[in-house]
DNA sequence: ACTTGTCAACGAAAATCTTCGTAGGAGGTG
DNA sequence: CACCTCCTACGAAGATTTTCGTTGACAAGT
């Protein structure tokens, strides 16, 4: 029962815990899941497994019944969700501006060199671009 | 009476938009904040009052009381909320890695030439120290 | 003094999110 | 078969967030 005509709902935090493990590790059942979030914190099997079912109703992610422990996988990319909710803090915290939201984000921490270049070429592609 | 002792804790939606508008607006009284919210949707005046109410609890605003009609003041600078909440995107979307979330936030959004200007900066100054 | 309007306080309903206990089914093993 | 283990489904408690109705205080007008 996919519902694709409607644009994903934001996900929770605790959702967000399971999208990222499920993106890291690809399709997962519920033991994996888990025991992955049990290394960090503890939460019991059957409140990953409750999550699980939420998240499969809100379309979130999407689950393959074939054998007894069913197989989860995200419904959206990493990207796409990462776009998502970006997209979001820009719009309530910096009243649109993905750039200043960028400018905050490179200010606080240091960067390492690699990802300074990427930013540099970036940068230069929208400059000669506009 | 201030408790900086503990971080404030992590508005909600709802708090954030009561924060935004008082970043704007500058110290408020519930019906000034009530008729900015209503511009954008439905929302009754002691929802908003109890909303800033709790908010004064939290720490998160602080309010004036000489009077009739309290006056409300954000407790936290803009760009503090700002970085706590970018640096929780950070964590949870980007494996901590803020460089990973400034080149999301860059790839989407068109950026005007000032920003790009002052993002080209911050850049070399970074590469510089580094 | 009575009415009207503005305000904060309080409590509570409603919605959402988080967590888990219990039940029941399916598959093996002695 | 009886028992154990692993799994999902279901319901529900608890916590948090969102929303608003009601009440009472206070002041201004008539």
């Amino acid at each position: 029962m996919k519902r694709n005509r409607h644009p994903l709902p934001r996900p929770t935090e605790g959702e967000l815990e399971l999208l990222s493990i499920l993106w890291e590790r690809g399709p997962s059942t519920v033991r994996d899941l888990h025991q992955e979030v049990s290394s960090k914190r503890a939460l019991g099997y059957t409140s990953v497994l409750k999550l699980l079912q939420i998240m499969t109703e809100k379309g979130l992610v999407e689950r393959e019944e074939a054998g007894k422990a069913h197989i989860y996988r995200t419904a959206a990319a990493q990207h796409e969700t990462q776009d998502q909710l970006v997209r979001d803090i820009s719009e309530r915290l910096f009243s649109g501006s993905a750039a200043q939201l960028a400018m905050h984000a490179l200010a606080m921490e240091p960067v390492n060199d690699r990802e300074l270049e990427e930013l540099r070429n970036l940068i230069e592609q929208k400059r000669h671009r506009q």
